[in-house]
DNA sequence: CGTATTTGACCGGCGC
DNA sequence: GCGCCGGTCAAATACG
């Protein structure tokens, strides 16, 4: 595996022309400015995959064939404008980002397999039968992997996860850790692991999809009324590697996020990128989904107004 | 007592 | 075939 992934970062290490270390974050790296001084011990990641989501559109590519979203060619520093966005007043920020290689590398045309991961837990013991004809490495779920600025190694997604290892990471001081979604049902995994050159930098790497409603309230301690949208059916998801983003924008309530975000955010061209890499259905965390939108002043501000229009 | 974390062992893939 | 390494398992432990 390592093997794997080693060649995935030199690939999209050259692709995108990003540096080793990114390239080393695996697949699509999504970086971020992540500084949140004194709040930073439990701070709601959900509040930053409210940008994930967002700007994560770029990354998040079910596109098993050239990358469309993120252009190879297009360098990091350009994506880390957009990523760029004033977190804190006092933010410092890094980033670069580079796009999710997911090793599916299926035919472009044919939709993503990923499914046959969703149980890659055991998929481990097993996969040797599943994916690997001569030659060919085993297939994997779409990788998304960002950067972020921050102290604490497990940031709060809004999701459970259960903690299922750590190891030592090679050319690296810091221990890479291994997270399960809680949720049985749910495969998604994430690795967590600083960055060996820069300690304040957490690599999170996620892997599969949520199936499933955000489970929790971050920051509240009560576990979120069952959202609406569990009364729709859990969309299959087909080809989709992570799914943090959900461009439906119903679903798109950014829970505390609007509580926290700086307004004006110049989300409109990053919006473009939202839509166009929207391909399907996606969840996203939502765990007030019940609640209604209602800062809504805030939300223009984020949503563009083309999805707005989706909404109504 | 239920749940989460820790940690050493184990497994499989890959390069040599 | 062997060794290295990433990833996972699972028993022990900690915690609320």
């Amino acid at each position: 595996m390592m093997m794997e992934k080693r060649e995935e970062e030199m690939d999209v290490a050259a692709a995108a022309g990003v540096s080793p270390f990114a390239a080393d974050q695996i697949g699509g790296i999504f970086d971020m400015a992540f500084d949140r001084g004194a709040d930073k011990s439990s701070q709601g990641f959900l509040e930053l995959l409210g940008f994930q989501d967002l700007h994560g559109a770029f990354f998040d590519i079910p596109v098993p064939g050239p990358p469309v979203e993120v252009p190879p060619s297009v360098p990091p520093p350009e994506s880390s404008e957009v990523l760029n966005f004033p977190a804190t007043p006092n933010s410092s920020s890094i980033s670069s980002s580079s796009t999710e290689a997911a090793t599916d590398t299926a035919d472009p045309a044919k939709p993503h397999p990923e499914e046959e991961e969703e149980e890659q837990g055991k998929a481990k013991k097993t996969d040797s039968k599943e994916g690997k004809k001569k030659g060919q490495k085993r297939q994997r779920e779409p990788r998304f992997a960002f950067k972020t600025k921050s102290e604490v190694d497990h940031l709060e997604d809004g999701y459970r996860w259960r903690k299922y290892g750590q190891k030592a990471v090679k050319n690296s001081p810091f221990p890479r850790s291994y997270y399960r979604c809680t949720n049985a049902l749910c495969g998604v995994k994430k690795r967590v692991e600083r960055s060996s050159e820069d300690s304040t930098v957490v690599v999170t790497t996620y892997e599969g999809q949520h199936n499933h409603p955000c489970p929790v309230v971050p920051r509240g301690g009560h576990p979120a009324p069952p959202p609406p949208l569990a009364a729709e059916p859990p969309p299959p998801l087909p080809g989709l590697g992570f799914v943090f983003p959900s461009f439906q924008v119903k679903d798109l309530h950014f829970p505390y996020l609007t509580s926290y975000l700086p307004p004006p955010l110049d989300f409109q061209h990053v919006s473009t990128g939202i839509v166009a890499s929207a391909p399907g259905d996606r969840r996203l965390c939502n765990p007030t989904a019940d609640i209604p939108i209602r800062d809504h002043g805030l939300l223009q501000d984020l949503i563009p107004s083309d999805i707005r229009k989706k909404e109504e």
